[in-house]
DNA sequence: GCTATAGTTGGGCGATCGACCAAGATAGTC
DNA sequence: GACTATCTTGGTCGATCGCCCAACTATAGC
């Protein structure tokens, strides 16, 4: 027999319900847009379970963009760290990114999250720590294939995904065929070319 | 004598230190986050003026941010179109992108109105217009200093400015002695090889 | 059944929102 | 002075904001 739902068992799937309700309005609405009401709407359930779940608005929309994002970056590690070469991770990599269009929910939430974590010490805090790990294996990743100068590529390819799926937003034509050569030239000069820096 | 200040002349002065104000605001709270009442104190005005001067707050925040990005760009421009080769052209450019420190109202405004031009058809097609015409300059650019495959490496290269603006609110070490040498790679590396897309 | 405990409801608090407007102030024209 | 055009003021409108809470329901342990 099924087993029985309990009061508990509700209250779990409410909050899961807000916070995945939090990350698509983050993304339609921008982060200072999402109000308790709308929010609540969205998720079906009554406007005053936000501050009984939850201690702020604030505090959801922080854990609902933090947990999306370290589930996204950490299928995207799992994704470069079966790449044997580095050309073929590239590849990977990218043309994982282009179920993103720059319009949708994931790659808006990400930059949302960005620009919140200005005005937030906490976000700030939080999010710095699930980029530099990021970071970190994307350079251990590099060491690990040969490259040079891995740390500050790691850090450049990071950004410059960011930067990629910003500009998508406004030009959809930016896809990974046309990025990636220019990005695997870069990552295959690194390891052709002695440290310049 | 000194130009008495006409009525004309103290209405053109308030619709100046709305733009200037509101571009202010939206670095600081987001572009959701700029209010009427807000706005007009920063500005040192009264709360109607604002409605009086422009159609709405959003086309406020529209003019404002494309003026600023629009004035940025061109002081880029101008600055890597006075540089003779490639590598002199990017360090010129990261050089002067040091000024901001991803914190600063600048760059936050930059990605603030990418946000707002995916909720914004009119600023969407404005800011379009702006980038586009900005990669087309890189991209000639790049031509005549001999790179190859002169058009995608402009487009990545805008958005990797951009994702490191982004990235370095987080990581103030983000420097342009760390992105530099590897961005000069890219664009190096555009130049020695053919074409491998 | 009785009593904690957890979850839920709907409405209310003061504050703030974008937009609007009547009234007043100021400068230029006749 | 009379008139017009422009700008400015301070306040009001209904709507919405984040947050809070008394009342209610449902489950768990006894």
């Amino acid at each position: 027999m099924a087993p029985v739902q309990t009061a508990a068992d509700r209250g779990r799937e409410v909050r899961l319900r807000l916070l995945g309700s939090a990350a698509e309005l983050i993304a339609e609405r921008g982060w200072t847009g999402v109000s308790t009401r709308i929010l609540a709407e969205r998720a079906g359930v009554a406007p005053g379970l936000v501050h009984y779940h939850f201690p702020s608005l604030q505090a959801l929309l922080r854990d609902a963009a933090l947990g999306m994002i370290s589930d996204l970056l950490s299928t995207v590690e799992s994704l470069f760290e079966n790449a044997p070469t580095l050309d073929a991770g590239v590849h990977m990599m990218l043309g994982s990114l282009d179920a993103y269009t720059g319009n949708d929910p994931t790659s808006l939430l990400f930059t949302e999250t960005y620009l919140a974590a200005t005005r937030d010490e906490t976000l700030r805090t939080d999010l710095s720590i699930l980029i530099t790990e990021f970071r970190r294996q994307l350079t251990q990743w590099l060491i690990e294939r040969g490259a040079t100068n891995p740390r500050n590529t790691a850090a450049v390819l990071a950004a410059a995904i960011d930067g990629v799926m910003l500009h998508r937003a406004l030009d959809p034509d930016l896809t990974s065929s046309i990025v990636a050569p220019v990005l695997r030239q870069l990552i295959s000069s690194a390891r052709h070319r002695p440290n310049n820096a």
